[in-house]
DNA sequence: CGCGACGTTGATTTGCCTCAACGATTGTGG
DNA sequence: CCACAATCGTTGAGGCAAATCAACGTCGCG
């Protein structure tokens, strides 16, 4: 687990093992059980999350009430609610464990300590912010060119071994589908 | 245009005034008029621009021939490619000029080179991305949770001056509907 | 002045949703 | 270990939001 961590964190920055040590210090594990949450609707988010195994999702409820999922977290992926933990506010998003998950905790106000002891952690996140904020921008010109059937395909394809870890429901909440939809476009080629 | 950029900076950081001087000279003021671009199809991206003033578009054509607006950057905004910026690949995202603009081109050679002399500057735009970030969660909530009319009229509500700014097909397509029902939706209550 | 860029309108089509009902599977308490 | 209840996926009928297509009006600029 925590060589998983070491690795991913050597992608992007040179730590040495003392520095690691000082920052896995800062880390809290946390093993959550199928429909845990992480952060509930109205609380206000203090930390973020690595996730080391498992998969979780980061969820709202719109005002018919229906589910809305933002992304999904799995191994090797920090998952928080960034607006909340940023600007301290209220969160209306909700992440829940998928599946039995561990995560390691890091609080803000632990980081904003690392930012002083380790100041090449302020590069790693930096990274791992633009990284996230790639991601995102990608998923948001699929979701603008594609018609529903083509970013269920296009997704199936790229992430062929993910899609049979969620539920049907949860993978059409996602995609931004009703699951109705999402069977009857499996059904016809 | 240089106290704006300063005291943008101090929202975030302390800076000194020598500092900042440094830190200026490594931005190239850049005029550009309507039209013109700062990024082509198929170039690789390779600086960021603070907007001092005007406004640009930053775009992609897609599969049917129809351009795309992503974003819009108006003073005070930085705008960029990340994905071409950071991953070194051909951009299919187009940045334009809606109007006479003025940026502060920043290449990505002197930014590098400025977080190792300015190392406060590696916060800074590690703050920028993260506020950038933020932005674009909010808006695919939006875009999740809302009706064409009802992201129009929130949008308007937001940003009534902008509006007036940019010809109504171009705000169609950042909101993702066509200017044909843009036109309709304005027209009944 | 004339042309191109922009906005509008209406007729028609369609992608996707809603609702309701029904199987299949899972899991849980007695 | 079974029975029964949730939970999840599927199907089909009907409806609506928004796209498409085509035509026309208008303005501003070269």
């Amino acid at each position: 687990m925590d060589d998983n961590l070491l690795q991913y964190i050597r992608r992007y920055i040179d730590i040495s093992d003392a520095e690691f040590s000082l920052f896995r210090s800062y880390l809290t594990p946390l093993m959550l059980k199928k429909k845990e949450t992480l952060l509930k609707n109205g609380e206000v988010c203090r930390a973020r999350y690595f996730i080391t195994s498992g998969c979780l999702r980061l969820y709202y409820i719109d005002q018919k009430g229906n589910e809305q999922i933002m992304h999904f977290g799995i191994e090797n992926w920090w998952i928080t609610n960034y607006d909340s933990l940023l600007n301290n506010i209220p969160s209306h998003l909700i992440i829940e464990a998928v599946e039995k998950t561990q995560v390691l905790e890091l609080k803000e106000t632990s980081l904003q300590e690392l930012y002083q002891r380790i100041p090449k952690t302020e590069r790693f996140f930096r990274i791992i912010m633009e990284r996230t904020y790639i991601a995102t921008q990608r998923r948001i010109e699929f979701m603008y060119s594609l018609s529903s059937e083509e970013i269920l395909k296009s997704f199936i394809d790229a992430n062929p071994e993910f899609v049979q870890r969620v539920p049907q429901y949860m993978l059409a909440s996602y995609l931004g589908i009703t699951p109705e939809y999402l069977s009857f476009l499996r059904k016809n080629p």
